[in-house]
DNA sequence: CTGTTAGCGCCTTCAT
DNA sequence: ATGAAGGCGCTAACAG
């Protein structure tokens, strides 16, 4: 079927040897030889295959990518700088999809290990044990973490949540606000703990206690979300601005204040984590920290190749920084209006 | 290192064949030396090579699939059905991102075809020419087509364009709309064609002549859809109606209208093909006509499965019908308004 | 019912 | 400057 090398030593009447370091340039080989072996190839188009080389090398010239939900922007788009920064390398990119379930994230990751891919990364699913990551490192592949830290010591590409988060925070306190809620995240995930942290940051900088109460942890769908926000406009006391914790859960959240007839920013303010593509379409458009989410792909692949190149080298951790988007959907509080 | 075959062969006292044959089911082996073979296995944590495997067999278990966009929501939604379906058959998934370049496209093919993919799924870029297909198809590896159609006796999952189409379309007509203009969608395409059709039909079921100076086409991006549409509504006999070719061009068509300050569907009717997350949201949502995109997915990997099981079964075709959401953004057309 | 053995296609050490 | 040859881990005849 397919021309093997030693179809092209046949052909071009050289060892296989040579043909090899003819295609890997792995020793040197006189410039006539080269040339017959290159036209040899060229005629019969022969390609090497990977697998052989694979089981040969115990190197697969691939790496993988375990996406928390492939239907999430924020992995797709990582996927893309992932893509990206792979291809000019000649790499291929293999992907498995956890869909936030933390066996399936398991069988990927062992799917992947197995398939010899020469690094891995990794976007955790909402609730993965740490642990699989050490097993993960004693089987030796490089890993690289994306988006969600873990106190290990791995590569990890994160973005700045803490300032980011107390900044916006800010922005809304300064604005005459005195209960932000929060609303999504993970208990016990770093970046809800950190964007949390962002928002205690922002209240104790200016000497304000800030309601406990008013965040609404442990809610991980839009729908959730939207739920938790109409239960918190449902309080006596309800919140006169929002701070999304992502993507997903803002769409909920508006969803719910749309529902509830609350207009941005005269009735609540809104500000959230993730940029959204379509959010300028809204008649009140949210300003959001974008994450640079090609470039933690990018990132990731920098840190992976640069780990299976030199697995002695100490582990890194690159903090990104969002951009904020402000459009407008922080205002002062609404007056005298405590009550429906 | 790792664990092989031959170890476990050693370990439990049998040929490297029975274990072979265990691990495959592959031949009737005594329970006794299965129960022994599977302790050895289960103490030593071995996992087949799969390029071993790939390389003796020629088959390695895995499907790619060249997403014409990975950024695109259609790509993703139908890369999700694909990876569900996948995942219960043991089978992994290989991604390669088109970037909605051809050049790319075919590189992508053909690295994945390399690592000895057992088939292909591929969503076409904007415009793949037929040829690589062909090619393709000399190579031996099953293909799927998906979203777009070639006339090429190859397997495809398609959805039905015209009827649904026409159906919109006539809604609009029977709703009183004379101009009603098309945008998006890269001339020649299969999707293109048929949807036009379908814009032709509901105007001669009817007995209505369309205008073709209202389809815009060879438009494949937000911005450029949003100029198309900027510029049909500079025209002097503006439409009263749009449909929108695609998700992506429906995005540029609403910030155009958003920007032109036209109601939805006071001042202009409009409808789209794909459905929209967050269409919801607007204050003036529109009737999508939404794609069975992980069916799609999930419908390509039963033929591809199926043809790699069966090479020589007769090429299918398969058609799924969008569904319609009807979100009430088609009315009567507005009256006296023919000038702004 | 089980074992022996020859490769799959490639790289790489050892020779020359 | 190039060859010869072994073996990566596995499967599948073929041979009992």
């Amino acid at each position: 079927m397919s021309t093997s090398l030693a179809d092209v030593a046949r052909i071009s009447g050289v060892s296989t040897a040579t043909v090899s370091h003819v295609i890997n340039g792995t020793r040197y080989v006189s410039p006539s030889t080269i040339e017959k072996v290159q036209r040899a190839i060229a005629s019969t188009g022969y390609r090497p295959n990977p697998y052989a080389r694979a089981l040969r090398t115990a190197t697969s010239e691939s790496i993988g990518f375990v996406a928390s939900d492939v239907a999430n922007t924020y992995s797709t788009s990582v996927m893309r700088g992932i893509a990206g920064a792979l291809r000019t390398r000649g790499y291929t990119l293999l992907v498995a999809n956890a869909d936030e379930d933390p066996a399936l994230e398991r069988e990927a990751i062992e799917a992947l290990v197995e398939r010899m891919v020469d690094g891995l990364i990794v976007a955790p699913t909402t609730s993965t044990d740490p642990i699989s990551f050490e097993q993960i490192e004693e089987i030796g592949v490089p890993v690289v973490l994306v988006d969600r830290a873990v106190p290990l010591d791995l590569d990890q590409v994160l973005v700045e949540n803490v300032d980011s988060v107390a900044e916006v925070v800010g922005q809304m306190l300064d604005a005459g606000h005195r209960r932000i809620a929060v609303v999504g995240g993970r208990a016990g995930h770093s970046t809800t703990t950190e964007r949390m942290q962002g928002w205690r940051k922002a209240h104790t900088d200016r000497g304000l206690v800030c309601d406990e109460s008013l965040a609404v942890l442990d809610v991980f769908d839009a729908s959730r979300a939207r739920h938790a926000t109409e239960r918190l406009f449902a309080r006596e006391n309800r919140p006169t601005a929002l701070f999304s914790m992502s993507n997903v859960m803002s769409l909920g959240i508006l969803r719910a204040l749309s529902d509830l007839r609350l207009v941005i920013p005269r009735d609540v303010s809104f500000a959230a984590f993730d940029d959204i593509e379509w959010i300028d379409l809204l008649d009140h458009p949210v300003t959001c920290l974008a994450q640079p989410t090609e470039e933690v792909g990018s990132n990731a692949v920098e840190l992976v190749l640069t780990r299976i190149a030199n697995p002695a080298v100490e582990h890194r951790v690159v903090r990104l920084a969002p951009s904020l988007c402000d459009r407008g959907s922080i205002a002062e509080p609404p007056r005298g209006r405590r009550t429906v």
